[in-house]
DNA sequence: TGTTAGCACTCATATTCATCGAGTGCTAAC
DNA sequence: GTTAGCACTCGATGAATATGAGTGCTAACA
């Protein structure tokens, strides 16, 4: 079977109508309101013919048709319209995101925040994965008699640091010393291959008098490493999901909780999807736990290198067009917003 | 009207029902399970003294008594039984907390979600403020050509950096000798106060050839204080509240993942608390929005210096004796785990 | 051959009504 | 002061019924 350019403008009605309505759509309703230039018997033919192709389902015999998951992604793939944002939508939203680079966090939790507001969906964002990331500087700086401060900067000025409680004396100069001999072993290698490394014979080998202090320094070092790879994550707008009818139902909405709260599984499940803005619907996601939501994520880059994603989750029936055309966007404003102000470094990453 | 030991009695039972039964509590009932020692209707008697005394409600006519936030004050205040936690989840809880004071941050986001999953209800624990706190050293270092890294560090060895994108170029020994005139100046000061500094005029009076550098500084400087006194919330078990009864009107679910969603407000109430495990009882709490909620805070420590708070949240109708427990019983443990191994300092706050 | 009107049938939802029972408050007797 | 007895209240439960949007099928039509 064919789908015909009818049967095309007879589904887009269909999921437009339950994507506002979430009710199911049946026959009359939809010929009344919509120019399809067939009467109700002749859609429901029609529509009869949707169901056997898998587009739409019958949630009992005596119910109007719903769109099925393959049917959502007809819609968002060809059939809906682009959504405009309005432009004071627009402004809004930028004069929301004026940020400086130092404060990452803060403005992508902001940026969440907004998100959740603007889709009254559940929203989040994950700060960039470093993993690829080259290390750049390793100091190890003498703070009093029995603290020091271990400090790692990656390639993107990102800092990461731990206060090292000394167990014996210690002086300057090994420390010193010791920063230099890291930086040089290290610099320029991949944040997440440094957790492979062994730093304490690495140093036996080079510096054999420092072998002491950086059997010290180690567990330390590890931790700092871990802490740079570790990314986090943001949720906004848990609180919306009680004005979808989707989770009136309790089930739904304790299970909608329970899956939120797996922030571990989340933030993978974040990370591993591909770059720009993805749609995936229902069972596309996986997970059971997502079978009946449908997830849009966005990548956002700070200064054209570091990637971290933001989007949002709600139930498959979603505003698809305005949404994804809102994250665009907010986006957009993110990366203009996470670029360096000038001073530019020997990089690509410059595009305007 | 006294509260005549019968009174008490019988008081206790109905709380004691109704926070494991969630269902009204009739004079009938209680006669039977409690060794109350006077008839349905002698109790009815005492129940009707007791409205008058606003310890009990009516939700209707034909109902049974419902425990008021009065009652429920009693009952904690003198009625409850002491709850014993049992050997058992003792050794689970202490095992659990096992740590690295480095990890702070994890350990602590660990007990959170170890108290969602011990209490069944929404668990939440703030870092430690460092408002008070002494600044004890100031470091700026160079990177490379055009970065810089300010880091401050604590009395209390917590550490925050930035990094600066220097927008002249700078040499190394200014920034040394920078980073000294800052730590002499203003070691010792307390974190919050720093905020009403002003570095410029302070380094002009004192140095003034590093004027031009203090000025490009100054933004990060500020920066890293602010952010040095921002505290993290850490929130866990919101899917808990969907089995509990109170939670299954959808609005209030709604109402309580709106306050919930609202963390700065939350931070601020829970930082306001009073030290040690402090119970506040719906009206107690002050905010409309948590009128029919309570509260269980606690309080830990970081080395005997460092003060944060962890507690749970939940209907009024609460297991208190219970909780209270658990959540004591978490932050002695967490107060050990947040102990310095060994190599202690010259510091009040040890005890054991 | 595709389209349409007509009609019987289905089934979730809303409404009404009676019943049930836990609980109260009051009175009168102990 | 305590208790038994009793009328009364009122939410909860469940059966019976009505409603109506929607379907699928058939037969007529262009």
């Amino acid at each position: 079977m064919d789908l015909t350019e009818r049967k095309l403008k007879i589904l887009q009605a269909i999921v437009g109508d339950f994507i506002h309505s979430a009710e199911p759509v049946g026959s009359r309703t939809l010929s009344k309101h919509h120019d399809i230039g067939a009467s109700a018997a002749t859609i429901r033919n029609e529509m009869s013919d949707l169901e056997e192709m898998g587009y739409l389902t019958h949630p009992h015999t005596s119910a109007g048709r719903v769109p099925s998951d393959k049917a959502y992604r007809l819609y968002v793939n060809s059939l809906m319209d682009k959504y405009v944002i309005p432009e004071q939508e627009k402004k809004a939203i930028s004069e929301q995101l004026v940020s400086k680079v130092t404060e990452l966090d803060k403005t992508l939790s902001h940026a969440s925040e907004l998100l959740a507001q603007l889709t009254k969906l559940t929203s989040f964002a994950v700060t960039p994965a470093q993993d690829e990331n080259a290390l750049k500087y390793i100091n190890i700086l003498p703070v009093d008699e029995n603290t020091a401060v271990l400090m790692i900067v990656a390639e993107n000025d990102r800092v990461m640091n731990t206060a090292i409680r000394m167990r014996s004396s210690y002086d300057a100069k090994s420390l010193e010393l010791l920063s230099k001999v890291l930086t040089k072993n290290y610099k320029g290698r991949a944040i997440n291959s440094m957790l492979a490394v062994d730093i304490i014979s690495d140093i036996h080998r080079e510096a054999a008098p420092l072998s002491q202090l950086a059997k010290e320094i180690e567990p330390s070092f590890r931790n700092t490493i871990e802490n740079m790879l570790d990314v986090d994550l943001y949720i906004n707008g848990l609180e919306n999901i009680f004005s979808i009818p989707e989770y009136t139902d309790l089930n739904r909405a304790k299970n909608f909780m329970d899956m939120v709260g797996h922030k571990q599984a989340l933030t993978k499940l974040i990370m591993d999807r591909d770059s720009g803005v993805i749609v995936t619907i229902g069972g596309e996601n996986g997970p059971e736990s997502l079978k009946e939501s449908s997830l849009i994520t966005a990548t956002y880059t700070v200064n054209g290198k570091m990637v971290g994603k933001l989007g949002v989750i709600g139930p498959t029936r979603m505003r698809y067009s305005e949404i994804t055309s809102v994250i665009e966007y907010l986006t957009e404003n993110l990366d203009r917003a996470f670029r360096l102000p000038e001073g530019d470094e020997d990089d690509e990453g410059r595009d305007e």
